[in-house]
RNA sequence: GUGAGCAUAGCUCAGUUGGUUAGAGCAUCUGGUUGUGGCCCAGAAGGUCGUGGGUUCGAGCCCCAUUGCUCACCCCA
């Protein structure tokens, strides 16, 4: 038997209706706070991650599904979307047309990484991105979407985890101060973490090894060697979430995975799912526009794991989506009437009316049974006495009451079916 | 890439110290109502016990390998 790839998964119509929910919830947050959506390819040119996302990054190093085309060029199946949405900005000078772009997307990822809780090869995200301004309300109004959005589909047990990287040129000056402190402890750190020291030195706030763990603890903070413009920044950021009442925690050790944030940063987790709590994480990346060949903008984003969210909301039970339901069954009484049947069917269907009928020869036990399962509000029943006397009977399938119609009275039975 | 656990009907799972024809619930189908659903009752269908080897008189059960899944690490949404 041939199985879906190692994780991936199927979506099979049982599943769809919570889908519908979230994604239709998504879409309505985003219109609330005008943010229009945007749609690229699935790949890309592979440079375009390797510079946006950072060579030194798990993503880049590790979990792209990279390969060559049939004409040698290396295309990879993209792992976020940022690195896109803002190749499409600056290919399309959107800049040029609106001085601030407001905009999200919906779409499928891909990471070559072992599945587990909430994590998967292809997975889906949505996101926001807000480029053309440096205003910290949009950094807040990324946090405000994304607990909007969680806030409507039901979650409790959420927390939001704000922090702040500041400016290049503080946080150069942090590194070194990072590096000083961390020089005499050296030889005591993890290995991965003395490539890091290298490589991403914020990222040993991140390590679980208790060595780490124990060296970091009382490592100097970076949010206390801020400079005045972004503890100014940062500042407006909090009060924007107060006002707005917006519970969140800041936490100094949170530090991003991609190397393109600037100021702020944030994640929300949810005690609901397994290890992999992040639900969303984001922030501001005010040199990443320039850096892919652009004008020198700043944005902000964030995205957020689709899979995760549903399921905390699964293990919260956070919301019910309403069951499906269509509007009429027919009911075929006797053999030999499936002219009229399928033709007043389909005349139903072209009046907007959703309708479904037995195509197996199934016994009226049958039919009926399952009229009942597909939710059918109105069954139609074909044939017998009435249907010779020129009738057909319309039974409610709610309270079981029967009423009947001529079988030519088309505009009667529809009309008595859009009643409902 | 590393580690651990699991693999029996469409689904969720039983299966006693290895011993005849491998079970249940749900779902499906048929009948109880010669033309009427949900509840109930009766019955039916459905399984190479993941795959391949081995031990044994005998393996769903023990051993080895392999594949898949799950969870965790790394990292991330």
């Amino acid at each position: 038997m041939i199985k879906a790839v190692t994780g991936t998964r199927d979506t099979l119509p049982s599943d769809i209706p919570k889908w519908n929910y979230l994604e239709s919830s998504v879409k309505s947050v985003f219109s609330n706070f005008n943010y229009k959506e945007i749609r690229t390819p699935v790949f890309e040119e592979t440079n375009l991650f390797a510079r946006g996302i950072g060579e030194a990054t798990d993503i880049v190093g590790k979990e792209m599904y990279t390969f060559l085309d049939r004409s040698g060029e290396s295309i990879t199946l993209r792992p976020e979307m940022t690195a896109g949405v803002v190749r499409a900005f600056i290919e399309h000078s959107l800049d040029k047309k609106q001085n601030l772009n407001k905009l999200f997307y919906i779409g499928a990822m891909f990471r070559q990484e072992r599945p587990q809780a909430g994590r998967f090869r292809q997975f889906h995200q949505f996101g926001a991105e807000a480029l053309g301004s440096n205003d910290p309300l949009l950094d807040a109004e990324m946090i405000i979407m994304a607990y909007e959005i969680f806030s409507r589909l039901g979650l409790k047990n959420l927390l939001v985890k704000i922090n702040s990287l500041g400016v290049p040129s503080s946080r150069e000056n942090y590194k070194n101060i990072l590096k000083q402190y961390l020089a005499p402890h050296f030889a005591l750190l993890s290995s991965e973490s003395k490539k890091r020291f290298e490589t991403n030195i914020l990222r040993l706030f991140d390590s679980k090894e208790e060595a780490d763990r124990k060296i970091m603890e009382n490592a100097p903070l970076l949010i206390e060697y801020l400079d005045e413009e972004s503890l100014n920044h940062f500042e407006k950021v909090k009060q924007a979430l107060l006002s707005t009442g917006i519970p969140f925690e800041v936490d100094a050790r949170l530090v991003r995975g991609l190397d393109y944030y600037t100021h702020t940063t944030f994640e929300v987790v949810s005690g609901s799912v397994g290890s992999q709590s992040a639900l969303c994480g984001g922030g501001r990346y005010n040199l990443l526009v320039k850096e892919l060949g652009g004008p020198d903008l700043p944005g902000v984003g964030f995205a957020a794991g689709m899979e995760r969210i549903l399921l905390a909301c699964e293990n919260e039970k956070s919301f019910e989506p309403e069951e499906e339901k269509i509007d009429l069954y027919m009911v075929a009484l006797d053999k030999g009437l499936e002219n009229f049947i399928y033709g007043t069917a389909v005349k139903f269907r072209r009046n907007g009316i959703s309708v479904d009928l037995d195509y197996l020869g199934r016994s009226v036990k049958a039919q009926m049974r399952e009229a009942n399962r597909t939710n059918a509000k109105y069954v139609l029943l074909v044939g017998g006495e009435e249907f010779s006397r020129g009738e057909v009977v319309l039974k409610n399938m709610a309270n079981g009451e029967q009423k009947i119609f001529d079988k030519n009275d088309f505009e009667k039975i529809l009309l008595s079916i859009k009643e409902n």
